[in-house]
Formats: structure tokens, C-alpha cells, sequence
DNA sequence: CTGTTAGCGCTTTCAA
DNA sequence: TTGAAAGCGCTAACAG
């Protein structure tokens, strides 16, 4: 293992000065070409990387990305389907992001800095870490369904921030989603067009259930099918909240030949409702959720769900704010952030809403053949 | 949000010099307690946080702790027990040993950086981008079954290292992980008091399967069972190869009437070769694990198993590597570290032992009562 | 006990 | 196009 270089050392190898090494280390156009190369192979040679510590010191950029997420563990919450216990955690939707996010940073010299959150701490004093100290040139925030009111403050000193799938968040911060109303508007589309006329939905939490609420409301008025509020429920993104919901929609007078439900969770809930009363789904009973989360795959029937594309919200995620550390110019002194024009601000701030898949699996009736049930029948975009 | 202070700042507030403010940062013993006072405040009224790049640059520890771990992502392993598919991960302990690191860092003022490993990726490289980026005070390594030569070097340039629960790694290296030969033990002697005396066993893979082993063969030995070579099988600690050695077990003129299992993953691969055949778990066989991954307990039968205490590691880990870090004595340059005498060396190295809980459920036979599914009957150490 | 001083390794003026 | 020099915020020698 080499020990460690400093540009010193690698002037000296290149027979060049310091600041000409530092200058071809950030890609400055004022560069002979021939020494450019030069220093670039000593640098390769050795495999010298700069020190992050003066690097950032001096007024450089660091190699380090923040990110806050809750934590990677989370109680398995069981509920119990067809006789056996379905264990399913509070966000199972983070590992998948988090991979996305290790997967494309991986590819870069950036390093991750974790901020794992739990419920109850304080982002506040999180936020002011990342002031204080400095070592972070770009953030990415995963906290679903929770809004954060300092992370505009942070946006604001001019330090990169994307938010990945997020709620309520300023409309002035980058921001990585899905398409909630359009994969909602799909789903119900579909089980109208499997001849379902009588569609419950079980609604979440946050402005995503009301997008995806929409999407509901608007397939039904074109199939001419008119909106039953007795058919919509409000649940909370639990198991045990679509459970209560669906007991409440399957003990109507005319209860729903289908359920669609505002998460993947919920939806396990019907199912678990469905049971109890000994409704045969799809036969007697369509469910469909939303999010796709990597259990509902392999449940029994296997769940029709509207697919997130975690990982890929990941990778794009860091794409978009490794593009914004490039292109942004903020003052060299933070301190001097709230003097500055406000350039930045005044741009459209980058929204990415990426597609959802539609996966049809046996929940919706799509068909009565067995399926291996980590099979897919049909996806339609 | 308070903008950016230096110690420059606090020292004109205070109204001393910038080394007295930092004299007091770093506890050092000379300094006036009314002095010391009057900088605490005016440092605690102001919020102040020192610069993470300037501290370490000048000869400072950083206040980073790196983390090696496998991806936190893994794909879903289904396995079908009692016609309903048990998804169970590769490393079902990680999430929990992360939990562990994450809450003990979360009350220090350190930061975590993570380096998210897969299979593929070569250690090497990061060992490297540690070496050179000089970001880390210390370093975490939770890499289940492989051994990294690379930790060594890491090791030898100064850096504190504690490794969680790794196997085959150099004996010097400080170690935090659980008594296998114990757990193990004791496992198979509740079995052998519960009247079995016909008991399987599957080794899984590396070091602590080798421990796990010999405290199978020492209960066996103690109550007076010879060891029936048959009856030993060698997995890889997957769900299907538990499975397929059940099933070579089961298949014997004379089977075993209890399989101790090296990991809970197989004991689950137990389970589903025990419902294949029609045997009734625990009256026909009784099954123990090791590991007592989250999903143990939601099976059904639930596992009886031999509990890591997961969460405990992570935070052990945490405080020793602490310690490691506080009484550490490295000199200011890294270079020279090949060139010091090598006293750190000498000393007896770090080896932490945690104790394993046995938690009897469902799958031994411990009782023919209707448990609920997450109970458990009874747990001795 | 406390202030002054000299760098840590890098980036960025400013001259040449 | 390149080198010399200043300084980022901090620590740790050194004097006082």
C-alpha cells in the first residue's frame, strides 16, 4: 500500500510547481497540454488523491454527499394472511432507494456521509452539523412523508440539496418523484377495464395520496363511473389502518368488488380483511396497491401493485446533484451567502418525476392461472 | 440558523486568544477554570462547531468514523414453508448490527461515513480511498464471512479499527463479536435434556461455524451421545442448501429427531424439507437455529434459535473503537508511521466477547402449547 | 496559565 | 502558460 502523497510530491516527480498541479487536478483550461499530461501520468502512476481536508480547506469542493434517512432497521410489523404472519416494515422503501444511491455514487470519488434519523431526534441539530462543520458539498434528503422546514435553510447558504421523494417540501428545492397521480390513474384504468365498476380506494397520508387520489377520481370519471364517497376511506399508511378501512368498504351495503389501496402496505391489510371474511381475492375481491415494495412479490395471492422505481429514484437523485455541484457558483465564503445575488433561486428549480410500471400479478383477477408467484403476468407503462 | 462561527470569533467574544478556545475544545488541563468557563459559554450561548477540515488538517482528529458494510439493499430469497413464500435475505444481520453503530454515533459528535460494499467490489480501493483521503479517526468493518487482508495495513498505518462479527482476520486487529462455541453448546444441550438424543447438525461456512460445531460436538459429548458423522452435514448458510441437507438427513435409515441448523436461514431450509416430507415440526423433528434474524420469529412454527444480540454489537463496536481512538498515539504524520516503534502492537489486542440468549420457541418442542407466533416461551443464557 | 507563531495541504490570486 | 506567495481554520510547539 503506497503511502500517502501530497502535491508536493507529485510537482516534484512532474517537474512542475505546486499550483500547476493543482490547476490540471481542477481541470483549469490554462494548462500546456504536454504538461498536463505529464503531471497526469505521475498522478496516475502513484495514485495520489488529494486531501480532502486541505482540499476543502483551501476553498475546494469536498468528495463528500450527505445523506439523511431514517434508519436502515426498522421493526417488522406482522400481520397475519392466510393463516401466516406477513412481517413488513415501516419503510421498506428506504433500503431500496439507499442502494440506488450507493450504487451511482460508487461510480464517483464521492464519498457518503450518513445521517441516520430515527423518529423522535431533532433534524434541526442535524442540519446545523452540516452547517458547522462544513465537509459536505451536496445533500440528498430521504425522509418519506415528512417535510423538513430547515432544509430550505441549508438550500438557501447555497449548499446543493435534492430531495428524494419527499412531502410538502419548498417547490424551490430540487426534488427527485414519482408520477403519483399518472401510476394511480393507470391502476384504477386497468381494473376498469377488467370490467371492475365498483372500485373502493383506501387513501394515505401526505400530498402523494392526494395525487394519487386524483388519479383515481379521474379514471373513474372516464369510465363513467360516478365517484362514491362511501367508497373512499382514509387510512395511514399501515397494515392495520387498510385492514380497519377494508372492513369498513366490505360491510357496506354494496361493498366494492375491488380495492385499491393508497400503499402496498394498506393493501396488505385488505387482504388480511379479505381473509377474515373469507373472500376470495381476486374471485370475490381485486386488490391492487401502490409502490411495489420488494414483499409484495411473493405474497399469496401475489399483490397487483403500481411500481416506484426505488433504485432508479436513487440514481437519479445523485446524478441531479452531482450536476448541480458542478454548474453552481456560490460564494467562496458561506458567510457571505445572504449578500450575494439571488442568482440561483431565481431558476427553475429541477423537478424529476420518474414513470411507475403497472405490475399485474395475481391480486386483480387479471387472470385465474397459477402463477409462480414471484412472477409477473403483464406490466403495462 | 446562525451563520458560520471560527474560533476566532469565540476568542474575540470571550476575550481570549484563539489558543485558549482551542485549549478548551481539546480538554487540555491548563487552563484557568474561570477562563475555561467563560469560553464554554460563550461557545455553548453561539453554537459554535469547529471546522471538521481545518481541525484535521492541522494535526486534529477528525470527527468521522468510517463504516464497511455490505450494501444495506439485498435481495429477497423466497422459500416456500406451509405453501406460503418466506422471503429472507443474504444478510438478514446487518440492518441490525447498522442500527446498533448508528444510535451509539448519534449521541457522540462523530459522523459516519459509509462505504457501502457489494460482492464484486474490491476492497482494495477503499482501503485505499481511506488511506488517502485522511477523512477517518477510525474505522468500522462489519464484513460477515470474508476476511480482508487489506484491514491489516489500515491497522498498521495507525488507523483504529474494530471489525464486528468478521472471520478469519489477523488476531491483532481489535474484534467485537458473540461466544459461537457457547450459543452453540447450550442449543444442543436444551435439546439433549428435552430427551433427543438422535440430533442433526448443519455447518455453515467460515470461523464461526467451526465454533458453532465443536460446541455441538462438546454438549453431545457431555451427555454421553457419541457423534454420529451421518448426521453431519456441510451447507453455505443459504435457505436451500438447508433444505438440501435436511433432506439428505431426513433421508437416512435412521434420521435425526432434532437438526440444530448453523444459521437461521438454513433452519428455515429445515422447515420447508420438513413440510415437503409431511413431518410435523416440532413432533416429528425439532428444529433449532442460530442467529434469531427478525424473521424467526414470525415463522410458523416460529424458530427456536440462538439470539445475536445484534443492536449490542453495532454499539460495542461504537465504544471501543472510541476508546481505541481517544488513548490512540499516532504520530501527527502517517508517513512516518512505518518508522515508530511499534509499541501499540504489542498489547494485547482487543477482543470482545458478547453472550448469545437461546430463545425457545415454537420449532424444538419445548411444549405442545398454542403460542402466539411472536412469543416466546422461555429464554436462558 | 496564556498569547504568539508556524505550519497542515491545498486553491487562488498576482506577477513574471 | 507558469511560479511564487498568501491564506483557509485549526493545533501545537514555543515563549512569556
Amino acid at each position: 500500500m503506497p503511502r500517502k502523497l501530497t502535491i508536493q510530491d507529485i510537482a516534484r516527480l512532474a517537474g512542475v510547481s505546486r499550483s500547476t498541479v493543482s490547476r490540471v487536478l481542477n481541470k483549469k483550461p490554462d494548462v500546456d497540454d504536454a504538461t498536463r499530461e505529464r503531471v497526469l501520468r505521475v498522478i496516475e502512476e502513484h495514485g495520489f488523491i488529494p486531501d480532502q481536508s486541505a482540499t476543502r480547506l483551501a476553498g475546494g469542493r469536498s468528495k463528500i454527499i450527505g445523506v439523511i434517512a431514517p434508519s436502515v432497521s426498522w421493526p417488522l410489523i406482522p400481520t397475519t394472511i392466510q393463516g401466516v404472519l406477513v412481517p413488513v416494515g415501516h419503510w421498506p422503501t428506504i433500503p431500496e432507494i439507499m442502494r440506488g444511491i450507493t450504487d451511482a455514487l460508487g461510480k464517483t470519488p464521492y464519498e457518503l456521509l450518513l445521517y441516520s434519523i430515527d423518529q423522535q431526534r431533532d433534524h434541526r441539530e442535524i442540519i446545523q452539523r452540516i452547517l458547522a462543520t462544513q465537509l459536505l458539498s451536496g445533500l440528498l434528503v430521504v425522509l418519506p412523508g415528512q417535510a423538513s422546514p430547515y432544509l430550505l435553510t441549508l438550500h438557501e447558504q447555497g449548499l446543493p440539496v435534492v430531495i428524494i421523494d419527499d412531502q410538502g417540501n419548498p417547490e424551490s428545492i430540487p426534488w427527485v418523484g414519482i408520477n403519483n397521480y399518472q401510476g394511480a390513474y393507470r391502476a384504477v384504468r386497468h381494473l376498469i377495464r377488467q370490467g371492475y365498476r365498483r372500485i373502493g380506494h383506501i387513501r394515505g397520508l401526505y400530498a402523494c395520496s392526494e395525487e394519487r387520489y386524483q388519479g383515481y377520481c379521474d379514471a373513474l370519471h372516464e369510465g363513467n363511473i360516478p365517484l362514491d364517497p362511501a367508497l373512499i376511506e382514509q387510512g395511514d399508511f399501515t397494515v392495520s389502518s387498510g385492514q380497519e378501512c377494508a372492513n369498513r368498504l366490505l360491510a357496506l351495503p354494496e361493498p366494492p368488488s375491488a380495492i385499491f389501496a393508497g400503499n402496498d402496505q394498506m393493501a396488505i391489510g385488505v387482504l388480511a380483511a379479505a381473509e377474515v371474511r373469507g373472500l376470495q381475492v381476486p374471485d370475490e375481491l381485486a386488490v391492487v396497491g401502490f409502490d411495489d415494495i420488494p414483499f409484495s412479490a411473493h405474497l399469496r395471492p401475489s399483490l397487483t401493485t403500481v411500481r416506484q422505481p426505488l433504485v432508479e429514484m436513487g440514481q437519479k437523485a445523485v446524478e441531479l446533484l452531482l450536476s448541480l455541484i458542478h454548474q453552481e457558483v456560490r460564494p467562496l465564503d458561506p458567510r457571505l451567502a445572504q449578500f450575494t445575488p439571488s442568482a440561483p433561486q431565481t431558476e427553475r428549480p429541477t423537478r424529476i418525476y420518474l414513470e411507475t410500471d403497472f405490475i399485474i400479478r395475481e391480486s386483480c383477477g387479471a387472470t385465474a392461472a397459477r402463477l409462480a408467484p414471484s412472477d409477473t403476468l403483464h406490466s403495462e407503462r
